[in-house]
DNA sequence: AAATTATTTGCAACATTGTTGTATTTTTGT
DNA sequence: ACAAAAATACAACAATGTTGCAAATAATTT
């Protein structure tokens, strides 16, 4: 049952359990990859306003249960976070591919980030790396 | 004299030059970091539609003049093309950082992009790298 | 279980950003 | 200087994002 894993998902990020939450994670556990905010809309159906959507996935950023891509056609991807992250610490240090055919986004989580040497007098928080390209699914 | 530059430039990738062509080129060799859309709308005065600015950007990101640099937080820099680029062959691959102090953008030429290796299936076309930090201007 | 409190939601109103078609203006090539 | 081609402004619109607030719902206390 997955209601039960959403649940707790929900509690264990002190966040209170309600309808619009409830959907929004399932569409994250359903879905193999990462999800627009109109893909959210789109998928949740009429059922909830857009304001609600934006507030969630603001709150689930924040509370480290999700991750956000950038993207290079304005429409950040939202992603779940597999590993305990929390607010403003996500350890989030795999590649992110974006095929070209399918559109879809996913985590390479097997994929690391190399690390860098940045020049003198930078230093770094946080490195995004984002590949574009042909995915499995679409490769033949 | 920077308008002798800007009209060989806009003459070599085959473009008329016009008064808006003209002053959103100079407005990136004057600038070190990248511009995005607003930037250039504020920059640019009261002289120019937000339309031209929008088909302006197009036009150079197609001709290879400039690249674009996907961000977090929806709102795409583009920056000077330093080597010859031409529509969709951008010689791109130095890493991106954006400070999280002054909010500049910046293209560290001299860092190059490190190669990875994706799962079984997947082809890379193209691969961004964006570091997010405090900028060298900004550490002390 | 009911009442109280805290939080979330929907709605409205608005701001910003991006798109498209077309008449007018400007640039280019002759 | 002229004709053809291209760029621009303007208008009208669509899509996306933000804020304040009243109503609804969830959590907590009694
Ligand atoms: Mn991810
Ligand atoms: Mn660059
Ligand atoms: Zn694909
Ligand atoms: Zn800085």
């Amino acid at each position: 049952m997955m209601e039960k894993k959403i649940d707790e998902l929900l509690k264990k990020n002190h966040l209170s359990v309600t309808g619009g939450r409830k959907k929004i994670l399932e569409l994250f556990l359903q879905q193999e990859g990462a999800l627009s905010h109109s893909d959210i809309e789109r998928k949740a159906g009429e059922k909830f306003d857009r304001v609600t959507v934006y507030r969630t996935l603001q709150v689930f950023l924040e509370k480290g249960l999700i991750h956000s891509i950038p993207t290079s056609d304005n429409s950040i991807r939202y992603a779940l976070c597999k590993e305990d992250c929390s607010g403003g610490h996500h350890h989030d240090d795999h590649v992110h591919f974006i095929c070209n055919t399918c559109g879809n986004t996913v985590c390479l989580e097997g994929v690391s980030i190399p690390a860098i040497r940045l020049p003198r007098g930078y230093s770094a928080d946080q490195v995004e790396m984002l590949v574009s390209g042909v995915c499995k699914s679409c490769n033949i």
